[in-house]
DNA sequence: TAGACGTAGA
DNA sequence: TCTACGTCTA
């Protein structure tokens, strides 16, 4: 799979392998597995239609990561940010993250942006994962994971009793434990 | 030159000459030219004193590049940003470069941090400059320029009515044209 | 012009 | 925790 836009990508890089690990968000951008130096969902516009093409999964936001075929990937905007982890510890709010205005409170989340190119993906396009992780020093790694299909995405009540979308991930080829 | 304060190092790095260029940020860092990702200036603790490293002039301050043997750099804090060009031309006021707080208005500088290593510095040790560039496309480039001395330093009132620190660099060994 | 799962160091 | 001459895309 191999479907260019530009400078967008669907589908796999050529050169670039699961397992493949970097530092810097940087250095994704350069190879063109993803194209958003912060943005957690890139995408392109691919004949008239915004497709996701690639998503960063590197905490801080409520994703579920637990298993290693698919992944519950949560939506952008809103002020969702940080809420991981489902015990009722309620650390971690600070505001945007330090960027940005931070005027106005939490929000539901739009269907724009990311979240629209996400949403028009669903059982139609694979999407890159790349697998973000902090190590002890503080240090941060990015594997990229491969493929991934949208399954299907809907809205639920976050923590912080904004609406945010969820984007259910499976494998393409996986075992889906 | 190549005095070691844990990672910080005062004089040349050995292996970068003068005239290497980097395209991020970032790479400064890798290689020990520059340990700010965004800051200006880079210092360390030697024995006790805060002592400048190096630091990086990309514009967007009002700094003088015009020669290539010195420059006449502007303090960091204060909101003291963006007012380059000595025509009346008051382009460039966004509060302070889009993070940060942004709550309080200009202010006068302090002789802290990056400026209070400047101004220890001043007639005493090398300090590495970096000069930064914006590309037609708009993308940058870091050129590493050489070792230069902090010849004295003042306050003047910036164009935002406050308080800003000058420091005047000359290139050690340079012809001081 | 502003938003975004950035980064390193004090 | 916060600052800082970031850096890309829409």
């Amino acid at each position: 799979i191999f479907v260019k836009s530009g400078k967008h990508v669907i589908g796999d890089i050529p050169g670039v392998e699961i397992g493949d690990k970097f530092q810097y968000r940087v250095e994704l951008i350069l190879i063109g597995l993803h194209h958003q130096i912060q943005g957690g969902i890139a995408y392109g516009n691919f004949g008239g239609k915004v497709l996701a093409t690639s998503i960063v999964a590197s905490g801080g936001y409520a994703d579920d990561l637990h298993s290693k075929d698919s992944l519950i990937y949560t939506g952008q905007g809103g002020n969702a940010k940080n809420t991981k982890g489902q015990g009722g510890n309620a650390k971690n709010t600070k505001g945007q993250g330090g960027n940005a205005k931070n005027t106005k409170g939490p929000q539901d989340q739009k269907l724009e942006r990311g979240n629209l190119a996400l949403k028009n993906s669903v059982q139609k396009n694979p999407v890159r994962v790349i697998r973000g992780s902090e190590l002890l020093d503080g240090s941060r790694t990015y594997v990229y994971d491969g493929l991934y299909l949208v399954e299907k995405y809907w809205q639920e009540r976050g923590p912080l009793g904004k609406l945010v979308f969820k984007f259910q991930m499976n494998r393409i080829g996986g075992t889906g434990k």
